[in-house]
DNA sequence: GACTAATGTTACCGATCTGTACCATAGTTA
DNA sequence: TAACTATGGTACAGATCGGTAACATTAGTC
């Protein structure tokens, strides 16, 4: 119970890895920096030497998650070459494993919605990711051919998102438990839309009530 | 300025109705309770006299948003006798205006993701709310005669937890936009399958990876 | 060894938080 | 009128919070 971070690397590395460990637990207002300076097995000042208030501390670290996201991305990307349908499926199991792995979400979208204030820095470092990755979701959709991939990639990004939260307040046994099977469905009814043109589920159809749309 | 609340109904209604109001702005840990008291034009003593603990009110406020929940529901299954698929069609549309309206996302879910404390008396409420939902909604489904009901169902599900969230973190241009579009898509497709067999984009192909499933 | 930069330690400030004690007041009922 | 109940007002306790000052200590570098 000595150390509960290794002390081989720099405080900033162990303090925001701390703080991503507790603010995962307890939530960014359910822990003080004391909290973290101590499971970074160092203290209040050097913590505020290298972040300069707590807010610091917390854009810092999510943007080891913006970090993480693009490389997970990007690994993503290479192990299929040339090959988008593959890439879709392994992003499907990609999200599954993030919905029902740890069950403590996204922590963008949790963020998000506990630090509501309009104008917290976070709070742009969060949107630009989530625009980036709605962005990434539309390209590999479009690379496979969808006709409507702007529409497929919204359908994905809103299954995974809602699997996330629904994981935190259901449980693993909720909803999120069909997220695979349900965003397989999906993704055939718009692929099969490609290939048989009107004789699929035609998705453009009934548009008495245009939707809000940009 | 002066009274915030309408002095004519009684304390106790007041304080809730400043509690949800306060808590939707700034999230629970994020309003003290001389806050509240003050929001519902009273004292601390007199919030702590009807809420022994800022728990409770929260358990009690969380009490009325289910409560809203429920009468809601009913109000959408009378509106319809007889005619399951209108009813789906109308959850849409409600549940579409609840995701884009104003964009404080869902009570529920933002308390369970706020209020980590695994024993927290709050959560045991919200997940046995999300379960009723959620069995709400695969009855709505059975009752369209929609083959793979519990799909479905789960489905709608995630598409507007996901975009009840997405648009907290993203903004009303997110993904969310295209709720609307995304579920009719998803329900022709599951009805589709129901009407003409193994034509349709069938949803059960492929079951190499069993899906985590209750 | 000497100098410098980074880190550790302790104590503290002011603000805020949940929750309570105590008493005054108003409204209602017998 | 008398008694009771609900509420208002004030002050405060005890704890925690974010953040800082001042000083000691270590590590690295020339």
């Amino acid at each position: 119970m000595e150390t509960v971070i290794a002390a081989t690397r720099k405080p900033r590395e162990r303090i925001i890895e701390a703080a991503c460990d507790l603010f995962r637990k307890h939530g960014i207002r359910g822990v003080g920096v004391d909290a973290i300076a101590e499971a970074a097995d160092t203290n209040k000042m050097t913590l505020y030497r290298h972040f300069g208030s707590k807010d610091d501390l917390v854009v810092a670290w999510l943007r080891e998650v913006e970090q993480a996201g693009e490389t997970a991305w990007n690994d993503l990307l290479a192990a299929h070459p040339n090959d988008p349908m593959a890439r879709i499926q392994d992003w499907v199991g990609k999200a599954a494993e993030c919905a029902v792995g740890d069950g403590r979400g996204c922590d963008m979208a949790n963020t998000a919605i506990e630090l509501t204030e309009e104008g917290h820095p976070a709070r742009r470092l969060i949107q630009e990711f989530k625009i980036r990755h709605r962005e990434r979701l539309v390209q590999l959709c479009r690379d496979a051919g969808i006709v409507e991939a702007d529409l497929l990639a919204d359908a994905l990004y809103l299954l995974v998102e809602g699997a996330r939260v629904s994981r935190q307040s259901v449980g693993v046994q909720g909803p999120c438990a069909h997220f695979t099977t349900v965003a397989q469905a999906v993704i055939r009814a718009f692929a099969q839309n490609k290939k048989m043109g009107a004789a699929a589920p035609s998705l453009k159809k009934a548009p008495e009530k245009q939707p809000v749309r940009a």
